[in-house]
DNA sequence: ACCGTCCTCCCCCGAGAGAGGGAGGCAAAG
DNA sequence: CTTTGCCTCCCTCTCTCGGGGGAGGACGGT
C-alpha cells in the first residue's frame, strides 16, 4: 500500500510544520505533499498534486475552512476532507460534515491516531475525535463507532443508503443488484422505499436530492 | 394565457401590499396569491398553493432569502424564483443564481417590467434587473442577453443547455417538451445528443454530472 | 404476544426511456 | 457552394422503470 497523500491548509505556519514534523516517522504510511498557508492555494495545490486527503483548519482569515471545504470538493469531489481544529466544541462539526468533509479532528490528536483516522477516511468511512464523539452525545457517537450512513437524516435505512449511493454513480437496478449480489426485484423493492421516505417519484430525482444534500461524492 | 400565479416573502409588511397593490392593475397577468413576512410560513404557503413564483427579500431577519430560495427549490424544482433586493449591488447575484433562483431585480422595477420579466422567467430564462447587469460586466451582461448558457463549456448547444437544466429539475421528457413548446421527439432527440456529449448513456447520470458540475443549482 | 421496521423476493402491467434510423430547414463557416 | 452544426419532428423497437399487490423471515421494542 502507498503511503496516503495529504495537503494540510493552515492559517499558522507553526501547525504547518508540527504535521509535517508529526508524520515523519510514518511516512511510509502517510507523507505531507504540501502545505499551505493560503486557502485560496490549496485549490491550485490540490488541482495539481492530486492529494487523496486534504487537512484543513476550520477557522482561518481568508475562508473558512468549511467554505474552503465546498470549494476542494467540487473541485475533486474524489479528494477526501478532515476538518482540524483547535476548539473542541461541536458547533462546526455539522457545518463541516455537511460541507462534505469526511473527518473532524481536535489538533490534540497524536500521529498513531491520525494515521489511523485517515486511513479510515480513504475506506469511505466518516472519522470524528472521540474528544467531541463524547459531547455530541448520540449522533456523533454513532458517526464515530460508523452506526451511521449516509443519508441516514432522511430516514434511509443502511441498505436504502447503499442502493441510493449506487444510484447516483449511475447504475441501473439490475447493475445495483449485481453489486450487492441480491435479486433486482429486491432492489425494486428498495428503490420504492427510496422515493416514497425522499418524496421523489424517479431515480433521477432521487439522484438529483442526494447531489444536493451532499450526501454521496 | 392564466395569470401568473406569485407567493411574494419580504420582512416589510410595507413591500408586501406594495407589490401587490402594483401588480393589480395587470390582474389579467399576474396575480399575487399569496404574501408572507415569514420565510418559514413561506415554504407551506408554497406547498399549499404551488404559485408559479415566488418573490423573496434578499436580506430577512428569520432566514436569508438565499436560504429560503433553497428550501424552496428542494420542496418544489417546478418553483420560479426570483429576488428582490434593495441593495442594488451585485454580492448576492451569484450567491442567489447558485441557490437556484432565476431572477434578480431590485425594488425600484416597475410593474410592467416586473411583469414582463416574470414572463421571460415561466419561460425559462434568468432575468437580471439591467442596473444590476450593467455592474457585473461580461458574465451577467452575457447571461442577460442570452449569450452565455450553463453547461457550454461542456460542448452544449443552447437548447441543450435547457433541456438538461428541466431535466436535472425532475422533467420527463414530455415534461420538458411542454415547458419549451416543443414535440416530445424533439426533446428525445436533444437528450440523445447531451447524452454523447456528456459521455452518459441515462438521464440519472447526466444529471449526476450536471449537479457535480455544478452548472445547476 | 404483538407491532413496526427492515430485508429479501415474487407477480403483473403500463408508461416511459433510450437506441436506431430518417428528414427538412436554417445559418455560419469553409 | 458545400459542409457542418443546430433545431425541429417523425418512425420503430427493446427494455427498464415505476406502481400495485403479496409474502416470508429477522429483529427490537411495547
Amino acid at each position: 500500500m502507498d503511503p496516503i497523500s495529504i495537503l494540510v491548509v493552515d492559517d499558522h505556519q507553526m501547525v504547518l510544520d508540527g504535521l509535517s514534523a508529526m508524520l515523519r516517522p510514518f511516512a511510509d504510511e502517510a507523507i505531507v505533499v504540501a502545505t499551505t498557508t493560503d486557502p485560496n492555494k490549496a485549490r491550485s495545490l490540490a488541482a495539481e498534486l492530486h492529494p487523496q486527503v486534504a487537512l484543513l483548519d476550520v477557522r482561518m482569515k481568508a475562508m473558512s475552512g468549511l467554505e474552503l471545504c465546498e470549494h476542494l470538493r467540487r473541485d475533486d469531489p474524489q479528494l477526501k476532507i478532515v476538518l482540524l481544529t483547535v476548539y473542541d466544541d461541536e458547533q462546526y462539526l455539522f457545518q463541516g460534515l455537511r460541507a462534505g468533509a469526511s473527518g473532524y479532528l481536535t489538533k490534540q490528536v497524536v500521529a498513531e491516531d491520525l494515521v489511523a483516522h485517515l486511513r479510515r477516511v480513504l475506506d469511505g468511512e466518516v472519522v470524528v475525535d472521540p474528544s467531541l464523539a463524547g459531547r455530541v452525545a448520540l449522533s456523533a457517537a454513532r458517526l464515530d463507532r460508523g452506526e451511521f450512513w449516509p443519508g441516514a437524516h432522511l430516514g434511509l435505512s443502511q441498505r436504502e443508503s447503499e442502493v441510493l449511493e449506487l444510484m447516483v454513480h449511475g447504475n441501473s437496478n439490475r447493475a445495483v443488484a449485481a453489486r450487492l449480489m441480491l435479486g433486482e426485484e429486491t432492489i425494486k423493492t428498495h428503490v420504492r422505499s427510496i422515493f416514497r421516505k425522499l418524496e421523489v417519484s424517479d431515480r433521477t430525482q432521487a439522484v438529483a436530492l442526494a447531489l444536493r444534500e451532499g450526501i454521496f461524492l
